[in-house]
DNA sequence: GTCTATAGTGTGATAGAC
DNA sequence: GTCTATCACACTATAGAC
């Protein structure tokens, strides 16, 4: 028999996250109302407001958590100097990690216009640290001759879609495994940035 | 002095799709309101439904009339047979063309999950023939040895992912030509399928 | 910490006058 | 074809009981 009653908040935030995260990837913040989330938690609206102060508040929490988590993962892990390998070595990591968040990676791209000025700004900052990331590779390679780079900028934000694409479609559970994945992506990538000039 | 009745049948049904066209692109199609649509119109929010039975079908012939126009313009082009070639065409018409039209594509990905089922069908299918294009292309270039494509779709997928990027970031405005974008785009695409393998 | 109840506002869509 | 007025319902967020 249900209590009807009673605290439980070590498990209630977590589960609100969780919830919202699902619901607000599935259907987008704005279709998405409060009554749902504490719906999907079981517990009624109301209670939803010791977790959260507002809607857009749990919006930009998810967001947050998720770049800052992204940058950290990154900076835990080894990386190689050498350019191409060190590119190899992101293409792995972002693969990696994304296709193992499909939801928190979209709304990170599909909800920006829903937040606040000023929490669209605090996470812009993040992502910019994340694409910097990319373009320090791209500038040691094209430094050393190893790549070619006609604009580090239009490189950078060309690989990062390229990559994130990938959550379009691959499913873990499909014909391909993440290894096969990262194996061709990082074809399609090295080539992206060895193509010499030729008509 | 303005009218504040009349027939304008002829003006005002263009005018509510650009209206929806760009508060849907703007806002998200969950977030816009009839209303907002009326205002920016220039008329009341009842008068809207002498042009769409209600904000689904709105959303559905914007997506439905962009896809169609998109198929329309490949097949009035002329396409080279050689699929390098091929490929270096479809690169530059798939920037120019969307490129063009930043709410229209922004919409045609951001939207699909507020169609009803039914009508997210009719768009798929449309967006497949789309992808069929380039797919058509990849496997001309795998048979006759011209390219190096380990896995069609996986190519395809990385390929549009990587040329729609562009209108994330991309505005004619800037500092970059089209021109120049094009010749930068072609090289990555075409290094992607002409990488050989290597360690 | 969760409940019930509710304030205050906004929503999509329709009816009927002009 | 557009207007005004409205129905019936959903929304976010809050107040106060337990």
């Amino acid at each position: 028999m249900a209590r009807k009653q009673g605290s439980h908040s070590d498990i209630t935030g977590p589960k609100v996250q969780a919830a919202a995260l699902r619901l607000f990837a599935q259907h987008g913040f704005a279709a998405v109302s409060m009554r749902q989330i504490a719906s999907e938690v079981g517990v009624q609206a109301g209670a939803l407001y010791n977790y959260t102060p507002d809607k857009q508040t749990l919006l930009f929490e998810l967001l947050r958590t998720h770049m800052e988590a992204l940058l950290k993962a990154w900076d835990s892990i080894e990386r190689p100097i050498d350019p191409l390998a060190a590119l190899k070595c992101f293409t792995e990591f972002h693969i990696a990690y994304h296709s193992d968040r499909p939801d928190q990676v979209f709304i990170s791209y599909m909800e920006l216009r829903n937040l606040s000025a000023e929490n669209f700004a605090q996470i812009q900052a993040l992502r910019r640290g994340y694409e910097q990331i990319l373009e320090d590779i791209l500038h040691a390679g094209h430094d050393s001759g190893l790549m070619n780079v006609p604009d580090i900028r239009v490189t950078s934000m060309a690989l990062i879609a390229l990559l994130t694409g990938l959550n379009n479609w691959f499913r873990e559970s499909g014909r391909l495994s993440l290894a096969d994945i990262q194996g061709q992506y990082w074809l399609m990538v090295r080539g992206a940035v060895a193509a010499v000039d030729q008509t």
